[in-house]
DNA sequence: ATAAAAAACTGAGGTAGATCAGAAAAAAAA
DNA sequence: TTTTTTTTCTGATCTACCTCAGTTTTTTAT
């Protein structure tokens, strides 16, 4: 199967952050052209296409980052609390959000003026050098995500998907999932039903438990078996 | 369908270069620490994994980046000449290829020491900026290819590519093909044998037009209906 | 607490597309 | 040119997965 040394893993997690790297000015400029906005669960943050005034840091919560399509969506991260959102749309000749996000729980994000973004990055290399790093360190994740849609089967998938939710997002072998069958079945493009009876299959077999939104991983051996074998 | 605004396109083509946003000094600096190297077809440029102490630069040829797998690639770009390689590499932690780059034709590649990219890019913010922008171009076309192959079926994948490579590489809609069938399937992930039925199915409707490597592209409205109904 | 709506689940059947095996054609090598 | 190898093509079969239609459970609203 190869191609599984790429980090399979939904979300961006680059625990680095890059503020620190602004002066104490450029802070302060940041926070005056910026707000912070509080979204309930399942609201809409940003739409795809829509223009895109902003660069979004969620500070609190989890959220989706998706592609809309019809009749699917398809989900390309599920992003917890401390990343930046929107940096892709910071390009010359696009001035337009490429996903759409929504909320899966309560989310505190501060957007920030996409020209002082800009301008911050024009006149500090060092911040730019470090959001380079965080776009790069996304698109190896998006890669290795590429792969496993394109190249694995659903048990791979939906292995992946788990393996990932378990250690980039939750951080534990156990957790309780605010992300429905539906969602699953749009990070991992396959049918609802399809998530539904892999997911029993994992019980049956006792690789991971589930209880309600609860679910265990409990033979990770196994799991990353599957992922890998594809 | 949707998500056909995005760029389904396979290859990198932002005409704009960034070199002329150095120095003279840094791009002596640059000169002073690149090396061109000559490639025959089909001759491997880097291999996914393998130590990326290099960015390159194609100075002339076409190539394919891809994804290895077992038994099939995926295919991420089809690049032409006059653009960067290797730039996801750029992220701390990992210092190595994201993925492997193999040449369709004769290849020049400029080796530019990473370390040296690095310094540039901390000291030259207008630089790095474009390199972000650059990045970030590439992103979205991976997004667009990533909703073809996951959500849309076999014809519309191949009109995808059939469109892209007309339109971002060859500039015509009647061009010859270096790409073996075998390729579009990795470009597609698809059987070979899928991508041979189709293309004649488009021959026999009167969309395209095969002369042995020869494809013309007959139809360019039926071709991108074929494409937004997926 | 009860009703309504949404999500989770299950089974049967259908199909898009892969796989396999082999033929024809083209390209490369001798 | 002739032979060998690679690529392209074709048809038959098979299967992984989707779709559909319905039931049960959970969540939300009243």
């Amino acid at each position: 199967m190869q191609s599984s040394g790429l980090d399979t893993c939904v979300s961006f997690v680059y625990d680095l952050s890059c503020f620190e790297l602004l002066t104490d000015e450029e802070k302060v400029m940041i926070n005056s052209n910026s707000v912070l906005v509080n979204f309930k669960k399942g609201e809409i943050v940003c739409k795809q296409g829509s223009f895109a005034s902003h660069i979004m840091y969620l500070e609190k919560g989890l959220v989706k980052i998706y592609l809309e399509g019809n009749p699917k969506d398809l989900i390309l991260t599920v992003t917890p609390s401390k990343n930046l959102m929107g940096l892709q749309s910071l390009f010359e000749g696009n001035n337009t959000f490429l996903y759409s996000i929504s909320t899966y729980t309560e989310v505190s994000v501060r957007m920030i003026d996409i020209q002082v973004f800009k301008q911050l990055l024009r006149q500090n290399s060092h911040f730019s050098y470090r959001i380079i790093n965080i776009l790069n360190e996304s698109t190896s994740q998006s890669y290795g995500r590429f792969f496993s849609l394109t190249h694995k089967q659903l048990n791979g998938r939906l292995a992946d998907i788990l393996l990932c939710l378990s250690r980039r997002i939750f951080k534990s072998n156990s957790f309780n999932l605010p992300i429905s069958r539906s969602d699953l079945s749009d990070l991992t493009s396959m049918s609802t039903e399809s998530v539904i009876r892999i997911m029993k299959d994992f019980k049956d077999d006792g690789i991971i438990d589930i209880n309600n939104k609860e679910i265990t991983l409990l033979d990770l051996v196994r799991l990353e078996n599957i992922s890998a074998k594809g």
